[in-house]
DNA sequence: GTCTATATACAGATAGAC
DNA sequence: GTCTATCTGTATATAGAC
């Protein structure tokens, strides 16, 4: 992959994990590259093929992150928080999840960018899930880990957007909280 | 308040729970009314006064809720009960929660939009919050009924968030799951 | 690969007639 | 209150020169 072609999607990340896509525009993107609107469909001939890249982005460097969680072989409060400071990242850049802000567009999405953002919530939800099942005794409460590990997603998802709208993190640590207590 | 007005806020409403406000224009919201998108201007001079008047609406709405609620005086299980239900009916009708989905454009409101916002989210977590501190005996876990509060609303509202993806109902079911675990 | 130039469409907003 | 007409800005996208 060519570098500015690189440095276009690292931009356009950055752009609508703050504004959301529809504010993202090819001119403004490419301003910021230093190069024309049409340079930009050089690499993207229509909007939403920048999306996916996007997407897949997001979903590649999300599954390096659970790699190295694992790859650290720790105890499963310790992986939960390495799961939790995923989200901290996000929300200390004053940014939201590339995938969250996407979600709130689902319907201006094609099919085939519906398919990529559910695969990003699946990766993470079967790594939680998986992570669990292994430590099904450790857990506090009587609910499924496929369950659990749907409830941990969306709480964290919701509290950055939540988070975002007054610029606090109270919602973030009440997340972080609750799934602390799950484990006892 | 002028019937036309309500009309247009009632169309507008609704189409920003599907598609997100900067996708809904003068233009279209004009024509589902059947007048001109100068006539809508009549109404709400800027955009923003449209958004303004949208949250205040929904969050009206949401009091109503919760004193209905209220009103009928019964336990803690159905209070709560009463409160997913509120979006439980959001994404039965493949709507997302119109606070919910201007969250994830915060970067682009003014500030009394974004204030407005926050009352909403605030309201919806004092309530539960007083709720909480009511029953605070009945409660299975040892968090504070304020941070409960925050992990009740931000679980259900990123929930109908990830749901709307894949158009499915699981992670509001497991959020449903979650609050009767935290209660018993 | 990057550019100029342009096509086409639609956005928010305003002036002024009726 | 609602209209026609219009201004101005910006969006996605494309053709074709270099």
């Amino acid at each position: 992959m060519s570098k500015k072609r690189q440095e276009l999607e690292a931009i356009a990340a950055d752009f609508v994990q703050r504004s959301g896509l529809h504010n993202l525009s090819f001119r403004t993107l490419a301003n910021e590259v230093g190069v024309k609107s049409s340079s930009v469909h050089y690499y993207f001939p229509e909007k939403s093929h920048l999306a996916s890249a996007l997407i897949e982005n997001y979903t590649e460097a999300l599954k390096e992150s659970l790699d190295h969680i694992d790859a650290r072989g720790q105890s499963l409060p310790k992986k939960l928080n390495g799961f939790i400071k995923i989200f901290e990242d996000v929300i200390k850049d004053n940014k939201l999840c590339l995938c969250g802000i996407l979600a709130a567009d689902v319907s201006t999405l094609d099919e085939p960018n519906r398919k990529l953002l559910a695969q990003y919530f699946s990766l993470a939800e079967s790594w939680l899930s998986d992570l669990l099942s292994l430590h099904k005794k450790e857990l506090k409460l009587p609910i499924e880990p496929v369950k659990l590990s749907k409830i941990i997603l969306s709480g964290l998802e919701g509290a950055i957007l939540l988070d975002g709208v007054d610029g606090g993190r109270e919602r973030l640590k009440a997340q972080r909280d609750l799934i602390k207590s799950l484990i006892g």
